[in-house]
DNA sequence: TAGACGTAGA
DNA sequence: TCTACGTCTA
């Protein structure tokens, strides 16, 4: 199996098919599949444009998963995953703003599902294929506080 | 390789050798050498006794390598690890009174070293074998706040 | 539900 | 230095 070369790729990575399942977060960045161990949006600098090269969804957001093709995912910070701390509106850096950078691009971000086992306490992942990003815009969240949104819907040859 | 059962055992896990080396401490869990991910003391009841099984000394606390063979070990608690919350006392639980009760009893402890590689962020494991506690103490820590003290010594055949 | 000698990347 | 859709056990 391919080994991460540390270096970042836009599309397909060598060895990995569509339908391959992981157990770890770890085991997604040593295949060179998604690198942050936590961070949902992987993204990287390509001819001085930050693009977004892979996402995982697992459940953590409030991510609508509209059906095999398609799902609407939530961007990150604002303090959504730490209900403890004083939510705030999220902002255009980092991940969100790779991802809105990646619509008019029409550059392929890959897609990991998370899903938990019947045992309802292990998370697996598995990688779900390619996606363009056809749609992004702001909301009010739960909080009144700004959220993005992206629409990514799956590439079909 | 052996595969983690979920079942605790004391002493030495079929299929790992003295020497061999892990990369993440999630292999530590999988193989069974040690099943917390970041928790540096492994323990379970046996008879009705919480024991040690197992310690992984990687240079969060302020353990002191005497040499290869002999090493004083920090319990845990205190918020040693959180500096920006109050210290407090350490406690006699969880596997500080696990290490505790693995003295008179004279059960083996399996130590895990980590160390960082040459680059400086890496942290790797060796499974280095079996100790016996034969010593623990309290003493005042940096912030006058009581601290466990265990002493470890390779078991000699 | 919360604590724990975690990891990688920006 | 800090963030991040972690991961395990009690």
């Amino acid at each position: 199996k391919h080994i991460n070369t540390g270096k970042q790729i836009l599309g397909p990575v060598p060895g990995v098919e569509v339908g391959d399942e992981f157990h770890y977060r770890i085991e997604l960045n040593i295949v060179g599949l998604h690198h942050p161990t936590q961070g949902g949006i992987d993204y990287a600098t390509f001819g001085g444009k930050m693009l977004a090269t892979s996402i995982v969804a697992s459940g953590g957001y409030a991510d609508d998963l509209h059906n095999l093709h398609s799902l609407t995912y939530t961007g990150q910070g604002g303090n959504v995953m730490h209900p403890d701390k004083e939510p705030e509106d999220q902002k255009l850096e980092r991940g969100n703003l790779a991802l809105k950078n990646s619509m008019p691009a029409k550059t392929p971000v890959r897609m990991i599902r998370g899903f938990e086992l019947p045992d309802g306490r292990t998370k697996h992942y598995i990688y779900d294929g390619l996606y363009l990003v056809v749609k992004c815009w702001k909301e009010m969240g739960p909080h009144s506080k700004l959220v993005f949104k992206f629409q990514l819907d799956r590439i079909v040859d």
